[in-house]
DNA sequence: TTTATTTTTTATCATTTGTTAAACAGTTTC
DNA sequence: GAAACTGTTTAACAAATGATAAAAAATAAA
């Protein structure tokens, strides 16, 4: 997904204040398993998905849990280094060779400062990531696992292709063998 | 808890923006059990709560499960209405006798619009409640209902004289009966 | 193609959590 | 204070999920 789509479909700017922040976006491309954020390190930059997937996860004792995915068109943002310049908990991994849109956190964070436009662009950004999150949270307080795995699918069909059942699995907060059997049982 | 200091303890306003938005907010007051949103229903204001508790809760079936507390200090904010002006899935219930500052969410729409310091300080509210929601998240998805509670206590221990244990099971996602076997565990 | 490696499924048993019902404790009302 | 009501705990059994190991299937490498 191209940078001007990405832009506007968090919310519509205008020319001039689109061009401000894309005057700060590089392309940069990495292979799969190339690991774009660790969890031990304060990160300075976000990413915008152009082409490729990515999960977010993060270790309870010796095991991988993975609580997010991106794809195209999504952001990659640590939110607590994001947001209050500390470690995050994650670490963020390509799955498939990607394309990415750079942009050093900071650059943005001084446009917030200068260009109300971009600020409440900033805003939008939040106030949609927040949503994603409540609806995940309730979701996997309100959901059965086999019913958070059926709305993922529905959401979003190809990941199954593109992503191994133990990450998908664990995204779900159960384990690869729960999942093994809730498939099994829908067929 | 004063506004000035709910204002302020989300990102620091210089007085002149701060009155701006004090203008747009009055001073209300309800009983305990009153329900300040409704599900159904599209909500054009937000709250922070001066003194008293809340919870939001939505219906799975016939159950009630509660999915988000607030405290002196905290926001009520439905964010579907707030983000998308579409109807939200949760109920607020006031748990106490409360005061409550009121806002417009237009009012404050426009002003961040209008007032650069005000967007970015709206932006900041989004990503300080990402910030919440991201942990709820991830607590749910790594941690047993056992360490859920233990660190609900920790981080709010007058919940449990404050709200009964049925709704503190729905939030913590297990049945009342567990959470009671919990608690008996753990003495 | 054959072999090796990775991924997914199946099987078995232990543990946790849910469901339902009943008992108990604490409050409120008359 | 007795009765009624609300909130919490306990008990018994059913269902779901976890842990571990092994088998099967799919993919990659030789």
């Amino acid at each position: 997904m191209e940078i001007d789509q990405i832009i506007d479909t968090i919310h519509p700017l205008p020319a001039p204040a689109k061009n401000l922040i894309k005057e700060s976006i590089i392309e940069t491309r990495f292979p799969k398993g190339h690991i774009l954020f660790k969890a031990d390190k304060i990160e300075t930059r976000i990413y915008f998905i152009k082409k490729g997937i990515a999960r977010a996860y993060a270790y309870s004792g010796e095991n991988q849990i993975t609580f997010w995915f991106g794809k195209e068109g999504d952001p990659i943002v640590s939110m607590q280094n994001y947001v209050n310049k500390q470690k995050g908990y994650e670490d963020v991994e390509l799955l498939e060779d990607s394309e990415l849109y750079e942009l050093k956190t900071e650059k943005l964070q001084n446009l917030f400062l200068e260009n109300i436009q971009i600020a409440n662009w900033g805003r939008k950004f939040s106030e949609l990531e927040l949503i994603r999150s409540e609806e995940r949270l309730i979701s996997l307080q309100f959901d059965t696992a086999t019913q958070r795995y059926l709305a993922l699918l529905k959401k979003y069909p190809s990941i199954i292709q593109r992503v191994q059942l133990a990450h998908i699995a664990s995204y779900l907060g159960i384990t690869q063998v729960s999942l093994s059997r809730i498939r099994a049982n829908i067929k």
